[in-house]
RNA sequence: GCGUCUGUAGCUCAGUUGGAUAGAGCGUUAGCUUCCGAAGCUAAAGGUCAGAAGUUCGAAUCUUCUCAGGCGCUCCA
């Protein structure tokens, strides 16, 4: 419809203002109104044109419209101070849209060219069950997958197992440490950085994974670990890894706790991730080194203090990274951009779910990659999830793995369930820093909007229940004249180019905001009108049925399950 | 200090590539059940869009500066 209109107005001015060069430049932009009274759609042309004909703009609009050939479903054009024009388009062609939505399923834009696309979220490092400062990029990276699969790419997603890290080895000693009774147990230096941090794991779930590679503890030299308690932690480390069977015992405890605690957790929220990447693997198959190579023999890295080091600052950033410490230790850096090689080598477009708290790594990376001559700015994606801040009792909390002190997402889902736990994720952007108070999400679970959407469903499913269909009549559709009824039409209206909007722009917030105002539209017609005792109730069933069938299909792009019955 | 994200009602957040009178939920206040589910509906109160200057027919939206907050600036993970 608005293209058309467009294609009109281009006509109109062609043929008023043919002699001005700068009139093929302009944008012809037609928009939806934000109130009623104005019509449906409405064009500033005449408001962007008065500078360049010097002429008022009430005027020009004047001129355009009487230039207008007749448009077909637009019943009447308007003309608003300062210059606005207003087209009203005629309800027949509103309730093409209903009918189109009622026969049909849900049917996205597919893309021309489909494409292979890498998507990484979560990947948080395998020490421990995951809580709700995770909770953000889970729901949010998923969607973003599921959208992208949506209209039509080939979708592959990923979480990308930190294995190799020291992380993993001070997980490790901490398991060894319960497995000893010493579970308390603090190293010298532990409090020694300015923040005073522990290094070792402190929850309680390490006490049960020490019990799950009991077998593989027993191998270590009890004596040998006792004696070094007292010790710097890093040379408990390096005998740790000096053991012959330390990969053995380095792998199961990954294991144990991605299968015991990660997936669990994933899957409490219907997530299920394609596959698992493990950073050792890179070590494994020789990648990490042959990039490291490549990075050498073009230049992009050089040797200092023992460290080998990458070139940021040719690219604009304030230091060099280390590559390789000094001690032999690989960077996070470096595993990540041989991991990031690997990615662009299997798929077209990678997009990545990171926290906020990486955007300067994320300029890092993207500046190695587009050294290494990946094109970055047509491939990789980086989106950058906000923290979440959360609140218990009237206090921030900070969720911290390490020192045991965090609220599992598990415990979240059994309060509010998964479908308030990914409504809550997605109502808002991920740019927007949000404040999750905990208490109230579980005490007032009946006032999640979530709920008063999937009302709104159980309602009509009720209503279509309880209706005898021998006795709906034919239906004319132009006895919906009420102001909710007009509403709700309009809604279904907009569905389509919401639905498109939000998926093309990766904006779930769109869809949940559309959702609750379609579900509030409805309780108010609910409210004010008795479908099965009305006289027109054949349509008013048909346009509930068409709301309907919007609720379901766009909490099915969010993956909530519709409830008939609550 | 540098970088980055953010600042809209008491609280949590929307606000369409710059458009017409600033929008919801929660909370507060006042109402609504002989009738499809009250997990609902109706209404009221509540705003210096952080502040200032600029751009223009027109700014919450764009530019610059200032202020405030989150995050990042380890041979950390």
């Amino acid at each position: 419809m608005k293209e058309h209109i467009i294609i009109e107005i281009n006509k109109a001015l062609k043929k008023l203002y043919e002699s001005y060069n700068d009139i093929n430049k302009i944008n012809i932009e037609v928009n939806k109104t934000t109130d009623s009274s104005h019509g449906d759609l409405y064009t500033n042309i005449a408001m962007r044109l008065a500078k360049i004909l010097k002429k008022n703009p009430m005027l020009i609009a004047k001129e355009i419209v009487n230039h207008l050939e007749n448009i077909i479903d637009v019943e009447k054009i308007d003309i608003a101070s300062p210059g606005y024009i207003n087209f009203f388009i005629t309800k027949s062609n509103k309730f093409q849209e209903l009918n189109r939505i009622i026969k049909n399923n849900l049917i996205f834009d597919k893309v021309k060219n489909r494409k292979n696309i890498h998507v990484e979220y979560v990947s948080a490092n395998p020490t421990g069950p995951l809580h709700i400062g995770h909770g953000r990029g889970m729901i949010v990276g998923d969607t973003t997958a599921r959208f992208m699969s949506l209209i039509g790419h080939n979708v592959t997603r990923q979480y990308y197992v930190n294995d190799a890290g020291r992380q993993i080895d001070l997980l490790l000693i901490s398991t060894i440490l319960c497995h000893l009774g010493k579970k308390d147990h603090i190293f010298s230096d532990e409090r020694d950085d300015s923040e005073g941090r522990l290094v070792t794991y402190k929850g309680s779930y390490v006490n049960d994974v020490s019990k799950l590679i009991k077998n593989n503890l027993e191998n270590i030299d009890k004596e040998k670990v006792l004696s070094l308690l007292d010790n710097p932690i890093d040379e408990l480390i390096t005998y740790i890894k000096s053991i012959d069977s330390y990969l053995k015992i380095r792998k199961s405890l990954v294991n144990e706790i991605i299968e015991n605690y990660i997936k669990k957790d994933l899957s409490s929220v219907n997530i299920n991730f394609d596959s698992w990447f493990n950073e050792s693997d890179l070590y494994e198959s020789g990648l990490l080194k042959t990039v490291l190579k490549k990075i050498d023999d073009s230049n992009l890295s050089y040797t200092m203090d023992g460290a080998l080091w990458f070139r940021n600052t040719s690219f604009g950033e304030d230091k060099d990274r280390v590559l390789i410490k000094s001690n032999g230790d690989m960077t996070y850096f470096a595993t990540d951009i041989a991991y990031h090689v690997h990615k662009f080598e299997n798929h077209d477009i990678l997009i990545n779910i990171w926290g906020a708290d990486h955007h300067d790594y994320a300029v890092r990376l993207t500046n190695a990659m587009k050294a290494l001559e990946y094109d970055v700015e047509n491939r990789l994606q980086i989106h950058l999830v906000q923290f979440a801040n959360l609140i218990m009792s009237g206090k921030s909390i900070s969720m911290s793995t390490r020192s045991g002190d965090f609220y599992p997402i598990q415990d979240l889902v059994n309060e509010i369930g998964p479908d308030a736990t990914k409504y809550f994720y997605l109502t808002k952007k991920k740019e927007q820093h949000l404040e999750f108070d905990v208490d109230l999400a579980i005490k007032k679970n009946k006032n999640n909007p979530i709920y008063y959407i999937q009302y709104a469903h159980a309602r009509i499913t009720k209503i279509i229940n309880d209706l005898d269909n021998a006795s709906v009549e034919k239906d004319n559709l132009d006895n919906l004249n009420t102001k909710n009824e007009i509403e709700l039409i309009e809604l279904i209206n907009s569905f389509q180019n919401t639905m498109d909007k939000a998926i093309n722009m990766i904006r779930p917030d769109i869809i949940t905001n559309y959702l609750y105002k379609v579900a509030q539209t409805f309780h108010s017609y609910y409210a004010e009108t008795k479908i099965i005792a009305s006289s027109t109730k054949g349509e008013k069933v048909t346009l509930i049925k068409c709301v309907d069938k919007i609720i379901i299909s766009g909490l099915e792009v969010l993956d909530i399950k519709p409830m008939d019955r609550m």
